[in-house]
DNA sequence: GCTTGTGTAACTATTATAGTTACATTACGA
DNA sequence: TCGTAATGTAACTATAATAGTTACACAAGC
């Protein structure tokens, strides 16, 4: 079981915003960087606009980023896409017999570190900024155009 | 997304391996207090029993913890039941457009951020044993009985 | 050898994702 | 103001994973 690419995907598409702020970032734009549909790209788009990390607007071409490249955390993108619910990355069966006292203790047992564990991922999230990333790209491409 | 239930039923089966260690632990037994069916109590048992977690055999009615509760971690039991494979929590999109800066350069600069979340995830897996969970259902019971 | 339980294949239903087509809606420029 | 171009979104498909279920082969032990 893997999480949805459309985390990785919004990570692609933001730090395009920011690299190619100059220009006009049409969903068709970002579809051919991503290699996908441009609907899939309007879908992630309108989660990120809701989340109020970038503006998009109907009938205007292209789309921009909302906040500093530097203000922007992975968690904050990863929540935007809603790529895991609240407290919801691993799953616990429900209705364990209740008559069992493995059965009627197990989720509470259970949950504090399941939670501790998702959120212990998320907090790696959130030390990474959207800049990192830019700034990896740029000097990857730097490096390699000088060589 | 969620994580597969089978993590948090492979929990609640080693924990009533131990707790009803005096008594014969059959799949049916099991799925009475899982809730569910046998043959997904077996599915999970043989995995657990590949990793060395319980000995199971065929034709041999229960099956028995192989390990100290204290000697069993909750990664254990997540990479027995083959929860997440290596590195592929998060997954990327492939294919983007290696005729663009981000496109050939996102999957390098995203990858590390990935799998060091899901390091820090398994990490707090790896720190909570068997026997934390069994001694929690324990003193649950207990106090609920006093009470 | 009969009974019981495990191992596993095969099938179903359910759910999520990703891709695609189609079309309504909006903005803007000629 | 009309036409073009882009976004928003519904609807449908294909694919994959999970969980549950039935069925049956195989192993062990009385």
């Amino acid at each position: 079981m893997t999480i949805s690419s459309r985390f990785a995907v919004a990570i692609h598409v933001l730090s395009l915003l920011e690299l190619n702020k100059e220009g006009v970032n049409t969903s068709e734009y970002i579809a051919d960087s991503v290699n996908t549909n441009p609907v899939v790209i309007r879908r992630i788009l309108g989660m990120l606009n809701k989340a109020g990390l970038v503006q998009v607007r109907p009938g205007v071409a292209g789309s921009k980023l909302n906040r500093l490249v530097t203000e922007i955390t992975l968690l904050d993108i990863y929540r935007a896409v809603q790529v895991v619910e609240e407290d919801a990355l691993f799953s616990v069966h429900d209705k364990p017999n209740p008559h069992c006292p493995v059965g009627r203790n197990i989720q509470a047992s259970i949950e504090p570190v399941f939670s501790a564990a998702q959120t212990a991922m998320e907090h790696t999230l959130e030390l990474v900024k959207l800049s990192d990333i830019v700034d990896n790209i740029r000097t990857t491409e730097a490096s390699c155009g000088s060589s």
